[in-house]
DNA sequence: TTCCTTACGCTACGACCCGTAGCGTAACTG
DNA sequence: CAGTTACGCTACGGGTCGTAGCGTAAGGAA
């Protein structure tokens, strides 16, 4: 999280976690009322009740103190088993839609997406704090489906993994792109459309009559 | 574009529409040099040649100025018909990605979405300058697609509509996503098993070692 | 306890960028 | 010609950045 080592620093005046806690709550708030844009390191700072350097002794700048702000929130996506993999796949979709419905994500999450492409260390926290954690869903709901009979066993480890890798990819991607590119929502209908599409491909979703032509 | 109306000013010195490419060349040119977040208008007047103020006389602001800036980018994309439908979704896939791995278009398409989750009038710059007009190449892919018999023709214009809005969100969304925030490549391969995913649905796309290609 | 080490709050600072005002000049119209 | 608009240039107040320096606070070790 805030780049300290236990093992580093055993002796001397420890870091206040309050003061973490009350910086990420403080980050989170700037985010909702200011934006990514507006954000400075002086009002975060003034929020958490904390000196400006303080922040600057946990966090290398706003780029990461957000990372670290919105990461949490992610891991608060859950996967309850709804019986099929169809339902799975929806209930997930509508989770993730109303994470990013959420002002502190809407405005974080591209934003550092978008400087962590020059930025590699930027891109790496991302990654680990964000995006490879949630791929445990992909994963966790592939072995249910896989139980149930809805989806065959990929002896292949190598090619199980980037298949799972392309689904997370297509899920996260259409939804991001439908609620921040499209700007449209993401409701019930739509993912049950995507869901559909996801399942079944292209030709069953527009196809319930036979292409006999 | 650049919000002049030829109607409201008939009189007076015209715009030089010399300085118009200048400095859209020098946003871009900016871009590559020192990305969204190190771009300045100072910056990138004096790459155009041009006084500061001139740029605050045609847009509003960086957002603005690098939305036009990149957007010609985006009307680069063609699709060619390759014969199958598959065939024209792994292309325009191959094309969409090889546009984002310009530095320009990287580093600015998720800054300026991120900005326009708190700017209405942004939004709809993007959407109108951007996104919409990529959708003709859903709309021709499905037109040829219908016209070899590969999908059914959708009598109902809401139904094909939403049909054609979800799979532009899949499929950009979930190329933006590989690259931008997995940042893992998108290659002939990938492309390949993505589309095979998209027209066939998940069961296949697990399922690819099933006899019958 | 008394040192030692590290964290904290606070202030102040140069550097940079923002967006605009004001001015004289340039270009085009009727 | 006069009228109108665009341009280049300079200068400015206001804001943010990231850091240095200082005195103080909170722990561990002798």
């Amino acid at each position: 999280m805030s780049s300290t080592d236990p093992q580093t620093a055993r002796t001397g005046r420890p870091r206040s976690t309050a003061a973490d806690a009350a910086i990420l709550e403080a980050t989170r708030a700037s985010l909702v009322d200011l934006g990514w844009s507006k954000l400075t390191m002086g009002d975060v700072a003034a929020r958490a009740g904390v000196a400006k350097t303080t922040l600057y002794r946990r966090w290398a700048g706003k780029n990461e103190l957000v990372v670290d702000a919105v990461a949490v929130l992610f891991d608060e996506l859950e996967l309850p088993d709804r019986g099929s993999l169809a339902a799975d796949v929806q209930g997930v979709v509508l989770q993730f839609a109303a994470l990013l419905e959420r002002p502190e994500t809407r405005t974080a999450l591209m934003a550092v997406v978008a400087e962590s492409t020059r930025d590699d260390s930027l891109r790496v926290r991302i990654r680990d704090s964000i995006v490879d954690r949630q791929k445990r869903l992909v994963l966790e709901g592939r072995q249910r489906a896989q139980r149930r009979g809805e989806l065959p066993v990929e002896p292949d480890a190598v090619v199980a993994d980037r298949t799972a890798d392309l689904i997370f990819d297509v899920i996260a991607g259409a939804v991001v792109h439908r609620m921040l590119v499209s700007a449209e929502p993401v409701d019930t209908d739509w993912a049950r459309q995507f869901t559909l599409l996801l399942l079944s491909g292209l030709g069953a979703g527009t196809m319930e009559r036979r292409p006999g032509s």
